[in-house]
RNA sequence: GGAGGCGUAGCUCAGCGGUAGAGCAACGGACUUUUAAUCCGUAGGUCGUGGGUUCGAGCCCCACCGCCUUCACCA
């Protein structure tokens, strides 16, 4: 006999006791319990006969037995973490279950828990003698029989494979699991809210596109039988959005997932989650205003401060955010002005990087990357990015008088790019020309240029001058939870299947 | 895709050429306010998979699978 069958044998023996007994071992309607959280806040008497009634139901963490009584921790999602009078840390509402109070049936159920099992309690709730809040248990109900043993009580839950492919159980073990992924609602409720009190509105545009326009990325592509053609997932929500801008619908956005068929790494999972927004009449500088807004009032809805812990350092939030020009950072940290033609072939040679056949402004931007973003990792403030070189947005609008800058910035905190944002293009005939004009040294998939007719066509029924934003939802979570690695702020990140 | 690291009981981990170990969990027993309860007893393993070296392999070698880290690509 295995270990596995070892445990279940007894678990299942355990639900035939209770089957005998006439219980349900899978439970049933269990009305009005009380969070446990809730119950942990109620005022203890010490009158015995004082002490609120209270119905609650959770799952059974630990069982220690003394005699004539049990005493099981029970944890449900509203349980904060405490320190005890004795000075110990719990996550668990304790329950008291004595023989002579829950009578015969009662103590069979307590006979035959298991640790995992769901328990429902009704009793009163008050303190023992060493001052630990406790449910003294009058009637037990069971709720939900676990027939596979739980994770080590103190041990945790400590491979990070067996966390991701038991999420379920890392939700209940690993605290910071659960706390993450509720500040994530928030952060998402937030921006809703943020937006709505703005007059924005939020729509659904299609995932499945036939061109996977809108960024440079290479798709998941799929396949629609009835129909027969290709299909791709989409990469962007931009295409859909701003055919809606044309439609009348002024300020608009979609939080939805998108797909890039590209490698996986602690920043990147292969779907995840984009705000994108575009608002009729404004340009990159609202957007600007709207970005450092938005995210600070997502930080005050998790109540802290506005200077939070990030890996070894810290970040300031505190507005306004610093604002830097591409071209004034590029001439501090390359020594060359963008527009220096010979004085960017010859840094980038220096880095050893051919030049050949490769668009200035491509060279330009791999600069950026290796000098610029190395700098801006160092900063403790987040800190706009405008005005890029124009080459490298080919869907954004240059800037008045300056044919060769666009108006376009990114919001990067610690290095990382959280918000990328533009004054939209919506000259359709520059726009085809865009288009149509494949950047020099680029392959296919890594440039934004892919031409969607249809969009142009909307295009030339006219699209309003706006702004565009778009954010990552998961990348703005793992900054303001402190978190390094995407995996943990997606609660189902993609594994490779078992065996 | 490249380079490193890891994979031993349900969970957390020791063991690194010579009889497979501990804590928690489990099973049997004692104990009516415990606090990682304690005490007595019991059981639990194809050491990721497959080859090889060796008198002898969790341990050394090779391949494969999975995860982690890092680089590349990208957000």
């Amino acid at each position: 006999m295995t270990e596995a069958q070892n445990f279940e044998a007894s678990r299942q023996e355990k639900l035939h006791r209770l089957e005998q007994l006439g219980l349900d071992p899978w439970g049933q309607r269990f009305d009005g319990h009380m969070p446990l959280g809730e119950i942990l806040r109620l005022p203890i008497t010490h009158v015995e006969d004082q002490r609120p009634k209270v119905r609650a139901a959770g799952r059974v963490v630990a069982r220690r037995k003394q005699g004539k009584i049990y005493f099981v921790d029970l944890w449900d999602w509203t349980i904060p973490t405490r320190v005890n009078k004795q000075g110990q840390e719990r996550r668990a509402l304790q329950v008291a279950i004595s023989q002579k109070d829950v009578g015969e049936t009662g103590w069979h159920i307590a006979d035959n828990l298991d640790l995992g099992d769901l328990l429902g309690v009704d009793g009163s709730y008050g303190e023992t003698r060493r001052g630990e809040p406790t449910i003294f248990a009058e009637k037990l109900t069971y709720l939900t029989k676990s027939l596979q043993p739980h994770p080590d009580k103190w041990g945790g839950m400590q491979d990070m494979e067996f966390r991701l492919r038991h999420r379920y159980l890392d939700l209940i073990y690993t605290p910071e699991v659960l706390e993450r992924s509720l500040k994530r609602i928030k952060i998402v409720r937030r921006i809703r809210s943020y937006l709505e009190e703005r007059g924005y509105v939020e729509v659904e545009t299609p995932t499945l596109h036939a061109i996977a326009g809108g960024a440079a990325a290479r798709p998941f592509t799929t396949h629609h039988n009835a129909l027969d053609i290709d299909l791709y997932l989409r990469i962007a929500l931009e295409l859909h959005l701003k055919r809606l801008l044309v439609g009348g619908i002024e300020k608009v956005y979609e939080i939805g997932r998108v797909f890039r068929n590209e490698g996986i790494s602690p920043k990147h999972n292969p779907e995840f989650t984009m705000l994108e927004l575009y608002q009729a009449y404004g340009n990159y500088e609202t957007m600007m205003e709207l970005t450092e807004g938005m995210i600070v009032a997502c930080i005050d809805a998790l109540g802290g401060e506005r200077i939070l812990p990030y890996a070894d350092r810290t970040i300031d939030f505190t507005p306004p955010f610093d604002r830097r020009t591409y071209p004034a950072l590029f001439q501090q940290c390359v020594g060359t002005a963008i527009e220096d033609r010979a004085g960017v072939v010859a840094a980038v040679n220096v880095i050893g990087l051919t030049t050949h056949n490769i668009d200035h402004d491509v060279l330009v931007h791999k600069l950026f990357e290796i000098k610029v973003e190395p700098y801006l990792e160092t900063l403790d403030r987040p800190v706009f990015v405008h005005d890029y070189p124009a080459g490298l947005c080919p869907l954004t609008k240059r800037k008045a008088g300056m044919p060769h800058i666009a108006e376009r910035f990114e919001l990067y905190v610690h290095g990382m790019e959280l918000a990328n944002a533009y004054t939209e293009l919506n000259d359709p005939v520059t726009q085809e020309a865009t288009f149509r004009q494949q950047l020099a040294g680029l392959p296919e998939e890594e440039s934004m240029a892919k031409m969607d007719e249809d969009f142009v066509r909307a295009l030339r029924h006219g699209m309003p001058p706006a702004g565009g934003l778009g954010i990552g939802i998961d990348r703005l979570v793992m900054l303001l939870t402190n978190t390094q690695t995407i995996r943990d702020v997606i609660l189902f990140p993609l594994l490779r299947p078992e065996k």
